[in-house]
DNA sequence: GTTGACATCCAAAACGATTTGGATTATGCT
DNA sequence: AGCATAATCCAAATCGTTTTGGATGTCAAC
């Protein structure tokens, strides 16, 4: 049995097409009887329209594209939730989600222009922004919809963003509090729009605190856990080594924490660690690990929230949300030291 | 400026559409200078095919298809390693992925139906498969290829499983041997095809260690960290309780820690507990879980690799792959007892 | 000067839907 | 009867590709 396609309705019912597509469409000008047994008959054939040629007729896909980074991210659970809540908000919408894992470089630019140039879907999703960011000059260029996950100071595009350069600011007062003087930052690489921001977030703090910028206490990590180790490692080996360690996401923190207790020292006690996303193994790491929450998987749901309502036009208030920092304390910041 | 598309070439070069179509395409029969005339318009004008108008023609779409459930999606780790796995592996071999977030139930089976019967993708992964699964029965009767993870034991579909019944055999020994006598089971929701096995599992252990079989230390619960806690409530409620408690997920057994540490009790010392998967957070929990581990980022690049395999008509040799169960040992589950 | 082989090109027919712009018939109102 | 109006229907164009089945021209061989 061959798939059932309007024509064959057509064949079936007598009607033209043009007929059976409108009564199926729920145009007002087909009499109900007529439509009636037309949609009789698309059911007995189990019609299914052809969305392809739907698609290719109509302009629109019904679909979000989104395309995430191939390289060792398959563990990164940041881009799992966030995936999670914009597919689960697309979905509420109707829509559907085209994914595309690819690495850096000149793939992921022509993941991106098979998506958009190519017609497959309606607008997209762009997450983990980076400083001059080629996909975005790409989607600015485009006539597309698009949302960003993340920001630089001076953007101008559609985005939604947790305020990390409060965030970490707030997280280096905390480590003050409890009575800290050298704290360290492992930073994330200057290419990711987030960066500097987080960056300028630990050096206000120490301003505002009074304390030295000492570069020996800012590494550089590329986000893994097993740069949080390295990082350690060479923070520790230092004369006059820092007593507080913040990362700037949950998997260097992690990592950190591991890297402190293979040298037998203990996190919160003797090295207070921070992290920044509050990944789900952020509060069953032991011990739980302090972190500056990123609701991602709301922020998800809304960036779909957002696409959506761009790809229909209608008047979208909020283009630019800056989400304020919440700090969430656990054990691996340790606690009030005396001194 | 408007989106180039062959027309626009084929006036600007004074070819026709079908040669510049033939041209892009690598034929034989276009002259070589001719060709590079082409190429370069084509470059000039960002020339990017339009991949719905070439699918609806060409009748594939490099497309794999997934559909996963909404409902507790977003804590749930266990489908978005899967993801992973199935997309790397399908960017690998220039495949995209359609995802389809639904709700258990018509939407569910109505979203199958859009994507196959809509031509939208050339086949589909099907995940935790259920007993007498409607969705089984729909990729049965349609023409599409797909795969499945899980089995049940009487089926005839290309699928790949860890041997369930078996690890929860071994597992059980694990708890005896350590000197455990009354062992529990959380058990999974009797609609999915592993719960059966694994059942069936836990009596066979029993039976190999003449251990009495006691309904009283069955519990069923939903797969979710809530129920595994609930289960730990109605367990250690009753007289005579269970001194180790194996649950068919790690997120019940997670629950289950949760419980028992809230009880006043040491999960290890006082309880043993174990799950199943070894998703990334069981490693990271306090004490760490054992597990029985399903290598499930791999499972998801082979189910991948077994699909595309399929789609394009290749002998796929392995159409049954049961894989042995690795039983992961860490603090969870205690030491030796004494008695 | 025919013939065949080869190289190069293209018009037109798909693919399966939506939409435009009427055509046809029946009805109501002077 | 004549005319406007409403209710139904449909042929054909369109979206942007791929593919089929030649058409045309050139050149060497006989």
């Amino acid at each position: 049995m061959k798939k059932a396609t309007l024509k064959t309705i057509s064949d079936e019912s007598g009607f033209s097409i043009t007929t059976v597509s409108r009564a199926l469409a729920g145009y007002a000008d087909v009499n109900e009887r007529t439509r009636q047994l037309i949609i009789d008959i698309a059911d007995r054939l189990g019609y299914q329209p052809n969305l392809t040629a739907r698609h290719l007729r109509s302009k629109h896909t019904n679909t979000l594209g989104m395309v995430i980074p191939l390289t060792a991210y398959y563990s990164d659970q940041f881009f799992m939730t966030l995936l999670s809540g914009v597919g689960q908000q697309a979905a509420r919408f109707g829509y559907d989600l085209l994914l595309s894992a690819q690495m850096r470089g000149e793939e992921e630019i022509s993941a991106y222009r098979r998506m958009v140039d190519g017609s497959r879907v309606d607008g997209m999703v762009l997450a983990r922004v980076r400083q001059r960011d080629a996909r975005l000059d790409y989607l600015k260029g485009s006539a597309r919809p698009y949302v960003v996950f993340g920001h630089a100071d001076e953007d101008d595009y559609p985005y939604i963003d947790v305020d990390g350069k409060t965030g970490i600011r707030q997280m280096v007062h905390h480590f003050a509090a409890y009575g800290h003087r050298r704290i360290a930052l492992i930073a994330a690489p200057d290419d990711l729009a987030f960066a500097p921001l987080r960056l300028a977030g630990y050096w206000a703090a120490l301003d505002d605190l009074g304390l030295p910028r000492d570069p020996r206490l800012v590494v550089t990590g590329d986000l893994s856990a097993d740069s949080g180790a390295a990082a350690v490692t060479q923070l520790l080996g230092q004369p006059d080594p820092p007593t507080a360690i913040l990362a700037c996401n949950d998997q260097m923190a992690l990592g950190a924490m591991a890297a402190i207790t293979a040298r037998g020292l203990r996190v919160g006690d003797d090295v207070a660690v921070a992290g920044f996303d509050d990944i789900p193994a952020a509060a069953n790491a032991s011990p739980p690990l302090t972190t500056i929450r990123q609701p991602i998987f709301e922020i998800g749901q809304s960036l779909a929230q957002t696409l959506i309502g761009l790809i229909r036009g209608e008047a979208v208030h909020d283009l630019h949300v800056l989400l304020d920092p919440e700090l969430v304390i656990r054990a691996s910041s340790g606690k009030p030291r005396a001194g």
